[in-house]
DNA sequence: AGACGACTCATTTTT
DNA sequence: TGAGTCGTCT
């Protein structure tokens, strides 16, 4: 066993001790994720069968390469164990007992899009306002229930949300929860919040199973414990009640969920509910500078409520931390793109080797451009997913409905695409007749012919979808899910659909779907040796996939080229280190978020959050701020973060200039000048795959009517209305060349006058609109 | 059903 | 600013 040599004696100790409940507590690169692979890896030397393992990761990524480390160790049957999100294993344990709680086994699970989707229709329905009654607003109110056991009967029995709900003029919430919930029910479907919650149930209704599973796992291992909320901790303490082989660990100093209702007492109730629970502190880091520790002890220490522990290091000192004060949003840009740029020839870095880090998404644009502009590659997660794009979700859809042809959610999406004349209200109709026979979806469209008020044009086209759908499922009784995928492609006509569009979106989302079949393809054939019991080959099914795929999220999409410089939001970077770490936006209200400031509860999770950061770094950090930025359009002048006050000056390399503000004058003609001459709209990245292109959420589709089929569209840029001015000489796709005359409107909404000499004058929405510069 | 113009609202963070 | 949504027109 010389993989324990290895380790320090406080990590030997986290991972051969054995007596009972453990908990570690794990400083920022003190090897948390060795401990953890080692103690599982122990565990089976010592004979545990690997199936009675089970651990519960913060993201499905780290759970992959945890499971590939121990594999490594003990060989092959480190396969077998239970590892992953809490998310993605309740589902499968929900997937095996789901007769048990009335749904089916292939049960959908809706991510919040849909969620906010179906609570949107039916905030309509009730005749309630959507402007009162926002979605995510009632969503976030269901999932406070969930996380906290409230179920739809008990919500409106619940004096305080009851309370809270008729102050905030929203009495009817208890009313939606109710139904929505039902819903779900009768389409199959869970939402995040319910793979937890119905877990509990099912652990809570059904002794036998809760019995089982406390057997099977014996020894149960949780990471970033932290970030558990209570329904996690409740599960957890349940499945392990009867061996008490729990070992969590986690980082209290890190815990950054907090609005996701993790909290930090989890652990303190943990100590309590276990009075002979051991403790081991990790508190040697071994990733950072001693610089870097430093700092981030300093910025820690400000906070009040925290376990007390000493993080140090045997590394070398090394560099100051690099203060970046930048006058706006682009030159903060600006300023770290060419660092990198410096530190990549100094050093001999490669891309990947830098991570520019911040509070918001948002603020990934201008790192995008500059990044660009100095040609460093560049990979952004988070923000919207692969599978967010509308075109993979209208796809998967068709998948979802073969499977669990009552999901509602999908049904939507995809009944009239591609546009086969069943219209809105069509849809209406098949909602209301759902709610009057109080059945799922799939029993409408089979009895279509006794829906009232449809027309008989409609009734025709409905039944038409369902023998569509139907023959698909007769065929995913013995297809794999990439056959199936193709099936889909071809028979839905999506593929040609797609094909058709040759505008420049329009060939990205075709590209995205052929994307997307290669990775089904892909996938069935990384399973491909899976067998049946019986030894037959098992193929990957439908249901399968997707039950997988709906708890990816970016973070966890595999960067097959690692050669680039990640951008990511904090929240996203946990876990991660890199030698070069740049964090942006050190500015009062945005980080520390203005939200976060009412209470002193939110101040100190940014402030655990700002810890994150400065953690994720090996050997350089840097921290920038600008003194000016856009925000929703407007310019906004900030103040440095109070964060950057609370480091000694004496490790920054720059003190921090006073507060006094540029004049607005400077600072706005600074902007004005930017925005000029850097307006271009970003064109996919060299090599880029379509997947990583950005800022196409969801666009219209493009006036196909107006594109000439003789014209090559590739050549014609997707203008940004801002380029085009009144004289510019244009060449449009239909009308040929042609002149500006004016411009009418304003922001997105412009349109251009434009005079073309073969068909006259043309009003042309610069939104859609497909022009070629000339000169 | 699609095109298109006008309007509104949003920026915390994610499984 | 810019994306989503709604109403109106064809």
């Amino acid at each position: 066993m010389d993989f324990l040599q290895s380790l320090n004696n406080t990590q030997r100790e986290a991972v051969t001790y054995k007596n009972g409940p453990l908990m570690v507590i794990a400083g920022p690169g003190s090897g948390k994720t060795r401990v953890l692979t080692f103690r599982i890896a122990h565990l089976i030397q010592e004979g545990v069968d690997p199936f009675n393992i089970l651990a519960l990761t913060f993201t499905n990524k780290s759970a992959r390469e945890m499971k590939e480390r121990i594999t490594h160790i003990v060989g092959n049957e480190g396969r077998n164990i239970w590892m992953g999100t809490f998310h993605s294993v309740f589902a499968r344990i929900l997937r095996f007992e789901a007769d048990k709680l009335g749904y089916p086994k292939s049960f959908t699970i809706y991510d919040t899009t849909d969620a906010k989707s179906l609570l949107k229709s039916i905030i309509k329905e009730e005749g309630l306002s959507d402007k009162l009654y926002k979605p995510a607003f009632v969503y976030n109110r269901i999932s406070l229930a969930k996380n906290n056991l409230i179920g739809p009967i008990a919500y409106s029995k619940h004096p305080e949300l009851i309370s809270d709900d008729e102050c905030s003029g929203r009495p009817k919430i208890a009313e939606i929860y109710t139904k929505y919930a039902k819903r779900c029910f009768q389409a199959g479907a869970m939402d995040f919040d319910d793979l937890l919650y119905k877990t509990y149930q099912l652990f809570k209704t059904k002794p036998e199973v809760l019995y089982k599973y406390q057997h099977q796992f014996r020894h149960v291992l949780i990471d970033e414990f932290q970030d558990t909320n209570y329904v996690q901790y409740l599960i957890v303490k349940k499945l392990s009640d009867v061996f008490q082989n729990l070992c969590v660990v986690g980082d209290d100093a890190q815990s950054i969920y907090g609005f996701r209702g993790a909290d930090i007492k989890n652990m303190l109730l943990f100590q309590k509910a276990y009075p002979e629970l051991k403790t081991v502190k990790l508190e040697q880091n071994y990733r950072s500078t001693k610089q870097i520790v430093q700092i981030a002890n300093q910025v820690i220490s400000q906070n009040k409520g925290q376990l007390a522990k000493k993080i140090w290091t045997n590394n070398e000192c090394g560099e100051k931390i690099n203060l970046i004060q930048a006058h706006s949003d682009n030159d903060e840009a600006r300023q770290v793109a060419e660092d990198i740029l410096e530190k990549k020839l100094r050093h001999h870095y490669s891309n990947s080797d830098f991570s520019i880090l911040y509070r918001t998404n948002a603020q990934s644009r201008a790192f995008e451009e500059w990044l660009r502009k100095l040609n460093i590659t560049y990979r952004i997660y988070g923000g919207l997913s692969f599978y967010q794009r509308k075109e993979i979700k209208d796809f998967l859809s068709y998948l979802r409905l073969i499977v669990n042809p009552n999901d509602e959610e999908a049904l939507k999406r995809v009944i009239n695409f591609p546009t086969r004349g069943i219209g809105n209200t069509s849809v209406q109709k098949l909602i209301i007749a759902a709610d009057k026979w109080d059945c799922g979806f799939w029993k409408v469209i089979s009895k279509v012919q006794e829906v009232e008020g449809l027309s008989s044009r409609a009734k025709n086209a409905i039944s038409d979808f369902g023998t569509l759908i139907n023959s698909l499922r007769v065929l995913n009784k013995t297809e794999n899910a990439y056959k199936m995928a193709m099936e889909v492609s071809r028979l839905s006509g999506i593929n040609t659909f797609l094909f058709q569009d040759k505008s420049v979106e329009g060939i990205s989302r075709y590209e995205n779907l052929q994307e997307l079949l290669n990775s089904i393809q892909e996938y069935v054939e990384s399973r491909s040796d899976l067998l049946n019991e019986d030894g037959t080959p098992a193929g990957v099914d439908l249901s399968t996939y997707l039950q997988e795929v709906s708890l990816l999220s970016t973070i966890d999409e595999n960067d097959d080229d690692d050669e680039k410089v990640s951008l990511m939001t904090i929240h996203s970077a946990k876990g991660l280190e890199f030698k070069s770490v740049y964090v942006a936006g050190l500015e009062e209200d945005l980080f520390p978020s203005a939200l976060s400031l009412n209470d002193r509860f939110g101040l100190e999770e940014e402030r655990r959050l700002f810890y994150v950061a400065v953690t994720r770094a090996e050997k350089h950090l840097a921290l920038s701020c600008a003194q000016s930025r856009y925000r929703f359009g407007n310019l906004i002048h900030s103040k440095p973060s109070r964060f950057l006050k609370e480091i000694d000056s004496s490790c920054l390399n720059q003190t921090l200039k006073a507060s006094k503000e540029r004049s607005a004058e400077h600072a706005w003609a600074d902007s004005i000048k930017w925005r000029k001459g850097n307006t271009k709209k970003l064109s996919p990245q060299k090599n880029e795959k379509p997947k990583r292109a950005i800022s196409n959420r969801n666009q219209k589709p493009l006036l196909k009517k107006q594109i000439a089929p003789e014209i090559d569209l590739s050549n014609f840029k997707v203008s940004n209305p801002e380029l085009i001015k009144s004289g510019m000489q244009v060449l449009h796709p239909k009308f040929g060349e042609g002149q500006v005359l004016n411009i009418d409107g304003q922001s997105s909404n412009r349109i251009a006058n434009i005079h073309f000499p073969s068909s006259g004058d043309k009003k042309i929405m610069l939104k859609y609109a497909k022009l070629q510069i000339l000169g």
